[in-house]
RNA sequence: CGCGGGGUGGAGCAGUCUGGAAGCUCGUCGGGCUCAUAACCCGAAGGUCGUAGGUUCAAAUCCUGCCCCCGCAACCA
C-alpha cells in the first residue's frame, strides 16, 4: 500500500452525438497520462463516462421516436467503443444515470439546500403568453415579442438557486494561493478578469421545463440542471457521501490531481465546481488543465461545416497508434492544434515508419544477419558510445519532467531524439563495414548491444503513449526489463536472448493513392449521419420534381432595410411578396448596405419556417449565390414582373 | 469600443514571463552509405520574428498605435 495515489478525469461526455477525434483526444490525453503515472508506480485512477440528463436529449430523442433512456443508452455505448478501441485504459466509465450517481446528486442538492447555499427564488424576464417563452431584457424589441411581436410582460419562473456569491472571495483566495490550480496560465487570467472580478451571479440549478433530469428530491416540479449534476461526477463515482461516511475509493483518491478537460468548459471547473466543493466542505481539485482544441485545418469541427472527423475512420486507415500518436504529438500545449489528412500521413511517413519503424526494423535485421539473433555482450565499448548512452539515460528524467507538466508532446520529442540519435549511431559505426572482419566481432555485438538497449529504454516509455507498438516492439527485441527503474543503467538487455523476427510496424504510405482512397470513401458514404444538416447544402445529389415544388419561391420586392442591432453580418428587411410584406433576415451585412438593398426584386423562399436569429423573426429567405470567398450576390429576376410572382 | 488567443524561413511549432548572436520537426536542393520500410546519415539554401513608433549599450522578447487571422459570445434559413 505504499504506492501514491493519482486521481485524473476526463470530463464526461454529452450523449448527444457521437464524440468526434477532438473529444476522442481528451480521452487519448487522459490515457497517455494515467498510463505514465502507472509506469511512475502510481496507484492511478482514472475516471472517464458520460453526462445524459438535459433538455437536449429528452428533445432529441422525441424526434427520434425513442424515450430518452434509449438514447442515452445507445450514444453512451459509442462512447465507451470508441474509447475502448482507442485502448483508454480508464478504470471507471461513470453514466450520469447510473442510479448511485443520481441518488448522490439529489442528496448533494438536499444538503445545500438544506445548508442554505442553495435557495428558491425566481427567474425574472420578460414573458410572452402566446409563445410561452421568456426573454431577457436584451433579447426584447420595444417592449414587444422578439418572436410574434406581441407585448411581453414582466414575469417571474421558480427556480433554485446556488450562492456562488457566497464564496466568491474565499475562491479568489484559493486561485492565488495555488498557482498552479488552473492551466494553463492564460486561461486562469481569463477566468479572473472575465468572471470572477465582475462578480458573480448566483446560479440557476433547477429547471422545471423539462424532466429529463435527476428530480430535485423535495420539489417534484423540479430537476437538477446540468451543473451539479454533471460536475458531481468527480466525486459521486468514488463514493462520496454528504451525510455520513464517504466510500474507501473516496478516501483515498479525492482530492483529484488534475480534471483535464476542453477549455470551453474551464469556467465550470474553476469556478461553479470549486465552490460547489467549498460549500460542501470537501477539497478542491489540484489541477484543472483546460486543453486546447484539434481543429480540421483552419476551422473548428462542427457538423455544419461538414468537416466532423471521427476516430474510427481515422483508425481504419492508419491504426490505433498512429492515431493517438498524431493527436498526442502534433497538439501545442497551450494552443488549437491542426488535423488534416495531409498532415497525419506526412506524420506517420517520416516519425513512425522512418525513423521509428525503420530503427527497430535494421537493427533486430542486423542481429540476426550478423549473430543468428543472438544478443551478445557489449564487450568493447568505445568513445563513440558515450553520446548515445548519455542520452538514452537522461530520457527517463526528461520525460517525466515534461509529464509532470502535462507536457505531452515535448515528452515524445525527448523520445525521439534518442530514436534520431540511435539511426546516426548506426552510421557513425557502420555495422555492416564491422561485419566484414572477423576480428571485429565483439565490436559488431557492442554496437548492436547498445542499439537494443536504447530501443528498449525508448520503447518502455513510448508504452505511455502508444501501447501497442511499444509491445510490439518488445517482442522483436524481446525486452525483459520493462519497469522504469530499468532505464536508469544502461545493461537491461539480457544479453544471451534471442531477438524475435523483424516486423515492419508501420508501414509507409502513399499519400496520393491514400487521400484518393479517402476521397472515393468520403463520396460513397451513407449520409444518414450528415443527412439532417446538408439538405441544401447538396447540391450534386438529384432530387425529384416533386421535392423541388415544396419550395415556394416568389418575386419579392425590398422596401425597408437595416442592420440587426448587434450583430455584422446579419440585415433585416421587409419584403413584399405581393400579398404580404415579410420580414426577413440574410447573412449579407459584408456585402450590401441597407440603403442600396431598398427597391431590389429579390428570390424569396416564402415557406420556410419561420425562426428568429439573433432575436429577430426571419420569415422567409433571401436567395443568393456565394463564392468560395464568402462574396455574395443576391438572386434577381431578368427584367421587370409583378411583385408575388412565383418563381418556378 | 463585448471577452480571449494568435501573426517567427514553403508547412507545423518552440523561444516572449526572467531582453544579450533566431531554434526544432517536416519539405526542398546537393552529397554520403547500403544494415533497413526508395529508408538512414551529412551539408546547404531559405526568415526585415505582422506593421509603425518608443525604451535600452542591446528587442522576436518590454511599452504604445495600427493591420490581419482564429476562437468564445451571437449567428449565416
Amino acid at each position: 500500500m505504499g504506492k501514491k495515489p493519482y486521481y485524473i478525469t476526463t470530463a464526461i461526455a454529452y450523449t448527444s452525438k457521437t464524440p468526434h477525434i477532438g473529444n476522442t483526444y481528451e480521452a487519448v490525453l487522459t490515457d497517455s497520462i494515467a498510463r505514465f503515472k502507472r509506469l511512475s508506480g502510481y496507484d492511478v485512477f482514472f475516471l472517464t463516462g458520460t453526462d445524459e440528463h438535459g433538455q437536449k436529449i429528452q428533445l432529441q430523442a422525441e424526434e427520434e421516436g425513442i424515450t430518452p433512456k434509449e438514447l442515452v443508452d445507445k450514444i453512451a455505448g459509442e462512447v465507451r467503443s470508441i474509447w475502448d478501441f482507442m485502448n483508454t485504459s480508464y478504470d471507471k466509465f461513470i453514466r450520469t444515470t447510473d442510479a448511485d450517481h443520481e441518488d448522490i446528486v439529489a442528496r448533494i442538492f438536499k444538503k445545500l439546500y438544506d445548508q442554505g447555499d442553495i435557495y428558491k427564488g425566481s427567474y425574472e424576464g420578460w414573458y410572452c403568453t402566446p409563445c410561452e417563452s421568456f426573454f431577457t431584457e436584451s433579447q426584447v424589441i420595444e417592449g414587444a415579442c422578439p418572436d410574434c411581436g406581441s407585448q411581453v410582460q414582466k414575469a417571474s419562473e421558480e427556480a433554485y438557486f446556488f450562492k456562488l456569491s457566497k464564496y466568491e472571495k474565499r475562491l479568489m483566495q484559493h486561485i492565488e494561493d495555488n498557482p498552479d490550480f488552473i492551466q494553463p496560465e492564460s486561461r486562469k487570467n481569463e477566468m479572473v478578469n472575465n468572471f470572477i472580478k465582475q462578480g458573480l451571479q448566483d446560479l440557476c440549478v433547477s429547471r422545471t421545463t423539462f424532466n429529463w433530469g435527476i428530480p430535485v428530491t423535495f420539489d417534484n416540479q423540479h430537476v437538477i440542471y446540468v451543473w451539479i449534476d454533471a460536475l458531481s461526477n468527480y466525486i459521486t463515482a468514488l463514493g462520496y457521501n454528504p451525510n455520513g461516511e464517504s466510500g474507501e475509493l473516496f478516501n483515498r483518491y479525492w482530492p483529484a490531481d488534475v480534471h483535464l478537460i476542453g477549455k470551453d468548459i474551464l469556467r465550470f471547473h474553476t469556478i461553479y465546481w470549486p465552490i460547489m466543493l467549498m460549500a460542501l466542505e470537501v477539497e478542491l481539485p489540484k489541477k484543472v488543465f483546460g486543453h486546447p482544441w484539434l481543429m480540421v485545418g483552419a476551422d473548428k469541427m462542427s457538423k455544419s461545416k461538414g468537416n466532423v472527423i471521427y476516430a474510427k475512420e481515422l483508425v481504419d486507415h492508419f491504426g490505433v497508434d498512429a492515431v493517438r500518436y498524431y493527436v498526442l504529438h502534433e497538439m501545442p500545449f497551450a494552443q488549437d492544434g491542426t488535423l488534416t489528412y495531409e498532415l497525419i500521413i506526412a506524420r506517420i511517413n517520416s516519425d513512425l515508419a522512418n525513423i521509428l519503424g525503420n530503427l527497430v526494423n535494421r537493427t533486430v535485421a542486423m542481429v540476426h544477419k550478423y549473430f543468428d539473433g543472438v544478443i551478445l555482450a557489449p564487450s568493447k565499448p568505445e568513445e563513440i558510445d558515450q553520446e548515445l548512452i548519455e542520452i538514452a539515460l537522461a530520457l527517463k528524467d526528461k520525460v517525466e519532467r515534461k509529464m509532470d507538466d502535462l507536457k505531452v508532446a515535448d515528452a515524445m520529442d525527448e523520445i525521439w531524439h534518442l530514436l534520431r540519435r540511435s539511426n546516426k549511431y548506426i552510421d557513425e559505426t557502420c555495422p555492416w563495414i564491422l561485419a566484414k572482419d572477423e576480428s571485429n566481432k565483439e565490436r559488431l555485438a557492442t554496437v548492436l548491444y547498445n542499439l537494443i538497449e536504447s530501443i528498449r529504454i525508448a520503447s518502455v516509455l513510448l508504452s505511455a503513449f502508444m501501447p501497442e507498438t511499444a509491445e510490439k516492439i518488445q517482442k522483436q527485441i524481446n525486452a525483459k526489463n520493462l519497469s522504469l527503474e530499468s532505464l536508469e543503467t544502461f545493461n537491461g538487455t539480457v544479453v544471451g536472448n534471442k531477438v524475435g523476427t523483424a516486423e515492419v510496424l508501420f508501414v509507409r504510405i502513399d499519400e496520393k493513392k491514400k487521400l484518393e482512397e479517402i476521397f472515393n470513401e468520403n463520396q460513397g458514404k451513407n449520409p444518414s449521419v450528415k443527412q439532417a444538416e446538408e439538405t441544401l447544402d447538396n447540391v450534386e445529389d438529384t432530387i425529384l420534381i416533386d421535392d423541388f415544388a415544396k419550395i415556394n419561391i416568389k418575386v419579392g420586392e425590398i422596401v425597408a432595410c437595416e442592420k440587426v442591432k448587434g450583430s455584422d453580418k446579419l440585415l433585416v428587411s421587409k419584403v413584399n411578396i405581393g400579398n404580404e410584406t415579410r420580414q426577413i433576415v440574410s447573412g449579407i451585412a459584408k456585402n450590401y448596405t441597407p440603403d442600396e438593398l431598398i427597391a431590389k426584386k429579390v428570390l424569396v423562399i416564402t415557406n420556410l419556417k419561420p425562426v428568429k436569429l439573433r432575436g429577430v423573426m426571419s420569415e422567409g429567405m433571401l436567395l443568393a449565390a456565394a463564392d468560395e470567398a464568402g462574396n455574395l450576390k443576391l438572386a434577381t429576376v431578368d427584367g421587370e414582373i409583378s411583385t408575388g410572382s412565383i418563381v418556378k
